[in-house]
DNA sequence: ACCTGAACACCGTTCAAGT
DNA sequence: ACCTGAACACCGTTCAAGT
């Protein structure tokens, strides 16, 4: 083993406040005015440091995005905590989905840039397996919630139809809605929070009735549902929207 | 009314001349190998010409981006065309998404990467508004199935659900399978094919079921109707698939 | 009215020199 | 062992000159 001169501990500060630079370069510039020079300017290291830490631009973008997976994932391990029925939950995935959407705009649009090829081209292998693994992850909470589906008898599958069929078509509705959707987000911002809350709400079911995943949808009220989630495991993100919205009135 | 030196057609095969060359470039070296210089030393055009039909390299993705988004609504079209019940129709909308995903890889990843910032950003409006106006179109075709399949009484729609909405779920669940899956695309090519047209078939089942969308999946049998499909309306498509296999082995 | 390509500015990436 | 920033190569974009 060599000695080392500096520390993990420093050494990922650092990388975070680069990232934390780029990233305020990217929501006050766009993505297509990122520059390593501009990050370098705004920071105390040189090119050569950040040429340390990201094996080009794009690996950045990457890391960027990883960040934003990595904090997803723990709403979702919020949202799987939610006291109530497995319908219930899958549904606080969905919701924990949009929160996260419109509390991290710019973040979140990276998760769609980093799917582009001219992204993945570039990126190293270390950081895509990272991506890669971090996506295992967030399959794996749906999975889990299927999982107590299955074992309560709320949830039966059609003999052609696996878990992780199941939860890839979960997961790729999502993923499609928030992206196609992501145009107006940034337009309307926050005040378009309860129109894209009543799409998610209706999407879900559509898709959970389909699995005849009890209760259906006439059965249940799932806007209290929601109200009762954003009252306790999505509390903090709720009170942080609240706030954006408080200070732009 | 000025005079002009070169009429509309010659102008429009010059362009088309431009996006094909663009093409063969993406496709021999990713979308991050594409230049502006390797597009004109491959063209009998100088670079001042290039940019009086592309306000941008970013624009130019674009185009390519609308061109194949064009070619999918021809296809959408004969889908719809199908001689079967409306929800057959609606399946045959996502075989014939799949079939020109594989028949045109390099242009079809473009559509996600003309979603994509770094791309919006830059383009100019005019190729963003006909963008706009495509998926307009392909969402009009959807639009027409749904009607098709109230209008028979093989669909109704729970009191919460609008046309709109549900043809967006359709085409997001669409879009997020395959940009999910376009890693593996990448990777495995046609030879994957089978597998993925099973988990498409499975994908719409779960809608369509949801939706109340008759006849159930468990009353028809949907690899026969898929394969009516591939024999009449996407006969075309199938053969050109057929002769890449040939060729490839 | 349209085309050309030299010229410019900018930016990603490297690496020899320094500590 | 790590950091620095000058230097390089490449590329997007423009525009004065030409036809």
């Amino acid at each position: 083993m060599s000695p080392k001169l500096i520390d993990d501990a420093t050494r990922e500060a650092r990388e975070a406040e680069i990232l934390q630079t780029a990233l305020d370069v990217i929501a006050r510039e766009g993505v297509s005015g990122l520059t390593i020079d501009k990050v370098v300017t705004k920071v105390p290291y040189s090119k050569g440091t950040v040429y340390n830490h990201f094996s080009c631009k794009e690996d950045l973008l990457t890391a960027l995005c990883n960040n934003c997976v990595r904090r997803l994932a723990d709403i979702f391990f919020r949202a799987a905590a939610f006291e109530g029925s497995s319908r219930e939950k899958m549904l606080a995935i969905g919701i924990a989905y949009m929160l996260h959407s419109q509390l991290n705009p710019t973040e979140f649009m990276l998760v769609l840039s980093a799917k582009t090829p001219s992204v993945t081209e570039k990126s190293s292998q270390k950081r895509q397996d990272e991506h890669q693994e971090l996506e295992t992850k967030l399959l794996g909470k749906l999975l889990g919630i299927i999982s107590d589906g299955l074992a309560h008898g709320e949830l039966t599958l059609a003999p052609h139809l696996s878990p992780a069929q199941v939860s890839f078509s979960l997961w790729a509705m999502s993923f499609g809605t928030i992206a196609l959707l992501q145009e107006n987000l940034e337009r309307c911002g926050v005040r378009q929070e309860m129109s894209l809350e009543r799409e998610l709400i209706n999407h879900s079911n559509l898709v959970l009735d389909g699995l005849n995943w009890t209760p259906y949808t006439l059965d249940h009220d799932w806007h209290e549902s929601v109200q009762r989630m954003k009252d306790t495991v999505f509390a903090p993100e709720v009170a942080k929207i609240q706030a954006l919205v408080d200070a732009a009135s």
